[in-house]
DNA sequence: TTTTAACGGTGCATTTTTTGCACCAGATTT
DNA sequence: AAATCTGGTGCAAAAAATGCACCGTTAAAA
């Protein structure tokens, strides 16, 4: 879209934080890149960018600037949106930052259900940690977030929250699989794989261990990736942690799931949201709803 | 503003009807006008323009197009706004389409006070029938609309509603300016002056009017102008109609005013409001603010 | 300390884009 | 049927954007 050109030079230098190097990814020169800078500035009636000695950075102003051009670029899409909807030919894009354990089955399952109605619209599924989902949202690069206990709520509108209890991953022959519910201490005094403190799963298990001076986790094999630890059971006979929506064990041969006693371990909280006061674009819209409906009968079903 | 060109051509030819009347307009031929249209057509995905014999009009794409990029005008002004605030700079500009009644006292007197406190706030006053002032809102031309009876209501948020008797105006030594209120078979039986349909304050009569079979406003001069009305009493004797917000007598030597009987006629209502939905810019939000508190004042001190 | 490398900015020739002019085909009005 | 609107198009001229070579400055590296 030919208005946006300057916008999208703009956001480039603000990505690269220097106009050579912004240049060089956006196949253009520096100087005919600095020389739109300039001119933007000189139109625009005030500085945008700080000039550091290794580059540039944006001032108050620029933040401002470049808030306004992501709300305009996601209105922009929602006008086309609109317009193709008239047109007959119904389209639409979905952007989902979310956790690793809505992965497996849970996002799948609901994507593939409502493409089955609504054949044109597009995802576009990421996994981000609670921290970089919100910042995905008020960057407007995603439209939905679907993540265990967000960092900062101030930017989340919750759409729905849902309470699962955390679980620990066993093989069916592990002494503790004869239980229904297992205590925390029982579980850390077996060998046990665990992701970093980035992740909600390895917070709840640390803030929870803390209370008592006789246990702590400490994994013997440490993860970002959820993926990796389920896997890697197959080979060592370890417990694992996942959250039940992750979890599905009739798919899983030869491994069990049991709630950790909640009178250990906090239930863990699984936010769906979105950019606080943002008009979402119909079709994610839609499917916000859709979600939130779904959680909402998955929580019915636990209790 | 470098990247909103093509969307003020598009206004213009909007406004113009035509390709080639806009081209006029805005000083470019009518080849490069036409270019430019076709151009965005093909970069926007959608037509926007039916191809009349007679010129274009906007289609409902258009429509959508066009709303969008009135939004996105008004925002990136907002935007400026709010960057000069933080610069120091205290600016901002607020554009009123109002009721002639407001123009004499109210205003004037209003818009002084304001400016007193911020001197760079510069301020745009127009006089705008009930229909125009909704219409002039939703295409983003005027911030803020203070009139009597507002013609439909849709997108009209309002901020403030004063009730006011409308009075009549007659010389001091008029007959009836003895009596506290005056009844209007009364008023309508000496010769008067009103304005046309198109004003609450006739419409106001006509109904009261039609109430009774005995009296009908049939007035000796008809104007669109108050302004004009007024110092038509200055040379012949006549009767007048007015809201008191229009009113100060104190300043017109010779002319009083007496409320109409409120059992004949009803009160008029006179409303302050916005673009629903719409986030005006920093200074327009500020005056429409202290316009209520004003107006909250006036009617404590009516009662 | 000196050296080096990376940064933003500028003059000038070149390339790309936009514009103006003349003109066409179609439809409406006269 | 003629005159006069309309939007659209080919082509040359004008205007704008770009690439290249280079400058002065500054933080990091030697």
């Amino acid at each position: 879209m030919r208005h946006m050109r300057d916008f999208e030079f703009l956001e480039g230098v603000v990505r690269a934080g220097s106009i050579r190097k912004a240049a060089e990814d956006m196949n253009i020169t520096a100087s005919a890149l600095n020389r739109r800078i300039n001119r933007f500035e000189d139109e625009f009636g005030f500085e945008i960018f700080e000039r550091l000695p290794r580059g540039v950075r944006l001032n108050p102003a620029g933040e401002l600037l470049l808030h306004h051009i992501r709300t305009q670029r996601s209105d922009f899409a929602r006008l086309k949106s609109q317009v193709s909807d008239l047109s007959g030919v119904r389209r639409g894009h979905v952007s989902i930052a979310c956790s690793q354990a809505l992965l497996p089955y849970f996002l799948p399952a609901e994507i593939a259900l409502y493409r089955k109605e609504h054949a044109g619209v597009t995802f576009n599924v990421n996994v981000r940690d609670r921290e970089e989902a919100e910042r995905e949202l008020t960057e407007f690069s995603s439209d939905i977030a679907l993540v265990f206990e967000p960092r900062s709520m101030v930017d989340f509108e919750v759409a729905y929250a849902l309470e699962q209890p955390l679980h620990a991953v066993m093989r069916a022959e592990h002494p503790l699989a004869v239980k229904e519910t297992v205590r925390l201490r029982d579980v850390l005094s077996f060998p046990h794989v665990a992701p970093s403190e980035k992740y909600a799963v390895r917070v709840l298990l640390e803030t929870s261990a803390r209370r008592s001076t006789f246990v702590s986790v400490n994994p013997m094999v440490e993860s970002e990736s959820f993926d990796f630890m389920r896997h890697y059971g197959e080979w060592e006979d370890m417990i694992g942690f996942q959250f039940p929506i992750g979890l599905n064990t009739s798919k899983q041969k030869g491994l069990v799931s049991r709630p950790l006693d909640q009178n250990d371990v906090a239930l863990g909280n699984l936010f769906l949201g979105q950019l606080r006061g943002r008009t979402l674009p119909v079709a994610s819209a839609r499917f916000i709803h859709k979600l939130s409906r779904s959680l909402q009968k998955l929580s019915q079903a636990d209790a």
